[in-house]
DNA sequence: CGCAAATCTAACGAATTGTAACAGCCTCTG
DNA sequence: CAGAGGCTGTTACAATTCGTTAGATTTGCG
């Protein structure tokens, strides 16, 4: 599997670099921008495995940011923030941050604690075996079939397998309709993305969603799907 | 659901009486041990969801029990120490702990990062449960439904959970249509804010406010709304 | 009370999403 | 090789979401 990806959102240059080759020696990918435009653009491509943003950012609130990110995608996002105070940081961490670093800050520990995200939200929950368990249902993929909560097996077919292993692999985040066209090596057809709603249909039934009131596969309006 | 356990290893009396009131407070149960030994024996009955460790123990080496804990038990652990370099928390981290916090600390933080981390690692794999209560109502943002004072439930949408979310967030204070249209990526379009009415307006109709005299979302005119 | 500004909400419609039905493609079987 | 059967994309239409519009209503102020 490729390296995490670590998104840097910090108007200053000298910061954006210091960070980025920090996590570069350290084995991660990072993409760097000064302009929550910019950064909020890129999320529709791909969702980084880790997010750190600064507070203080010229052209956007960075707390209604953080919270944008962290409890409607559920993204993990560190705050770097020249404020330190501790309502600073408890405000923060109460909007859905998964770390606050006080600046002036040593790269290393920017490094650690981005590890330590990383461990704790590990990143392809399909186990080793290539099974993969959540709310009593089991999945094979070795078997293509699929184990209700009860034992009983249904069997899924690849299509469905694919969109069921994305979710798998980013639980409780939000996935866009363009991400997953990218995983499925898509090509960026017109109409393809019909194709999406259908998988995600036929692999509800399947799961046995109450079409109403959806408890696995919810549908953000307008942005994607959360698992 | 129980609450979550929390569990204490410090040697000073006076830290863990601290702790443990700042976390009864924020409605966790707690644990409180003055040596290792005892800790590691309650393990065995009980696990708890977030342990905070201080290193500098008596009769251990606190970098290796945090190393079994988080490592081999799978753990959630929190450092408390006084020891605040960054390589002291370099390694501390590196070594599995979760998080590190420096003496002297403030409870308000610590209590903010037990939260974070539960937040992140939901408890024995069931889901934490996203929720928030108020006047006998429950808001479930995981399921995206609004549970009355009697149990029944009424769906919301994506919207309308954008504008209920950053109330909760701000009970009894002040938003302005400035704050909100910023905290929903505000497209600052022209006529948007009449847009805000309309979600203020259907939220209000599940919450079933009697148009007269709402009680749960007030307007201040000329200014916002106060949850 | 009268007026202007602000707010409420019903109704509309554009955009988005759900899903049933169909058709093409492949594999398997006899 | 014909036919059956499964998988998957496409199409068409139904349902939902949500911003916009347009009056109705309320508030603040003189």
């Amino acid at each position: 599997m490729t390296a995490p990806l670590v998104s840097i959102l910090d108007d200053e240059p000298a910061i954006r670099q210091m960070l980025t080759e920090a996590l570069a020696e350290a084995g991660f990918r990072t993409q760097s921008f000064g302009r929550a435009r910019e950064f909020e653009a890129s999320l529709n491509r791909a969702v980084p495995d880790v997010c750190l943003v600064d507070l203080s950012l010229p052209d956007t609130d960075g707390l209604a940011l953080v919270h944008r990110l962290a409890l409607e995608r559920g993204a993990v996002v560190i705050i770097i923030s020249g404020r330190g105070q501790v309502q600073d940081r408890v405000t923060g961490l109460e909007l859905g941050a998964d770390d606050y670093i006080t600046k002036p800050f040593d790269p290393a520990e920017v490094v650690a604690r981005v590890r330590a995200r990383l461990r704790a939200a590990p990143r392809g929950a399909v186990q080793g075996g290539d099974r993969a368990r959540f709310n009593g249902w089991t999945a094979h993929f070795d078997r293509y079939a699929l184990e209700d909560p009860d034992g009983a097996e249904t069997p899924f077919s690849h299509a469905e397998g694919e969109v069921l292993r994305l979710f798998l692999e980013s639980p409780r985040r939000l996935i866009t309709r363009q991400q997953m066209q990218e995983a499925f090596g898509g090509a960026a057809g017109e109409s393809f993305d019909r194709a999406m709603d259908v998988r995600i249909s036929r692999l509800r039934t399947k799961l046995r969603e109450d079409p109403k009131n959806p408890r696995l596969i919810k549908t953000i309006y307008g942005a994607g799907y959360i698992f």
